[in-house]
DNA sequence: TATAAATGTAACCATTAGGTTACGCAAATA
DNA sequence: TATTTGCGTAACCTAATGGTTACATTTATA
C-alpha cells in the first residue's frame, strides 16, 4: 500500500484530521468528537496519517494526543506548486479566479 | 467514487502523466510509452483525471490528445499552502529545510 | 478493588483501485 | 478493399479502503 503525503490528503476525512491537529493537539475521542464516523474508523484513519508521517502521538496516561508533523506536507506542497507557473501563464487572471474560487468556496471543501 | 484533485493527485502514476501534460499535450499511446503498464491501465487513468478535471482530451482523426487544466490543481494548492505558516513557525530554517529535501530527493518523488 | 474511560485490534463486509487480457470499432493506409 | 493503427470497453482478478461491531487492555477513579 502506498503511504505518502498525496495519499494522507487523498481522504476528506483525514483533510479535516489535518485541520483540526493544525490548530492544536488532540486525544483520539477528542478528534472523533468532530466526525460521525465510529471511533475505531477513526483510529484506522490516524493510522494511516501514522504511517504517512503526516502525524505522531504521544501518551499521557490513559490518553493519547495526536499532533501533527507540518514539515511532512512539504513534499506534497512542492509537487504542487510547480504548476504555479503553468497556472498564471493560462489563466488570464490568477488573481481573480482565486477570489472567484475562495468566494464560492470559502472551506475549501 | 470521489473525483476531486486530491484523489486525482493520489496515485503516482497519474501524477507522473501530469508532469507529462504539463510540458505537452500528447496522446495516449504517446503518454503509454512512459510507462510499464498496459495502455487500457493508462486509459483508466486518464479516464480518472477527466472525472477529477484534470485533463481533458481533443480526437484528431483515430488520435485523441490529451491536455492538462492547470487551474483545477488550484483547490489542492490552495489546501496545501494554508500549513505554509505553520512550517514556517515550526522549522528552524524552511529554505534550509527545502534544499536537504531536494538534495535528498531531486525528482520529488 | 470494582468499574469506568480511552483506546487498540480483530473479524467482517461492501466498494473501489489498479492491473490484466480479449475484443470491438472508427480512421488511416497499403 | 483489406489491414493496420489508435484507441475504448468489458470481464475478470487481487488487494486496499473505509466502514462496522465486538472485544481486550491499560489507566484512572469511585
Amino acid at each position: 500500500m502506498r503511504r505518502d503525503v498525496f495519499q494522507a490528503i487523498a481522504d476528506p476525512k483525514r483533510r479535516e484530521i489535518i485541520e483540526l491537529l493544525a490548530k492544536e493537539p488532540l486525544t483520539v475521542n477528542a478528534i472523533a468528537e468532530n466526525f460521525n464516523i465510529s471511533r475505531p474508523a477513526i483510529s484506522k484513519h490516524l493510522k494511516i496519517l501514522k504511517e504517512c508521517e503526516i502525524v505522531d502521538f504521544k501518551k499521557e496516561g490513559r490518553e493519547r494526543f495526536c499532533f501533527i508533523k507540518p514539515k511532512n506536507l512539504i513534499p506534497a506542497f512542492m509537487w504542487i506548486d510547480r504548476y504555479r507557473d503553468l497556472w498564471e501563464d493560462k489563466l488570464d487572471s490568477f488573481e481573480d479566479y482565486l477570489a472567484k474560487l475562495q468566494a464560492k468556496n470559502p472551506s475549501d471543501e
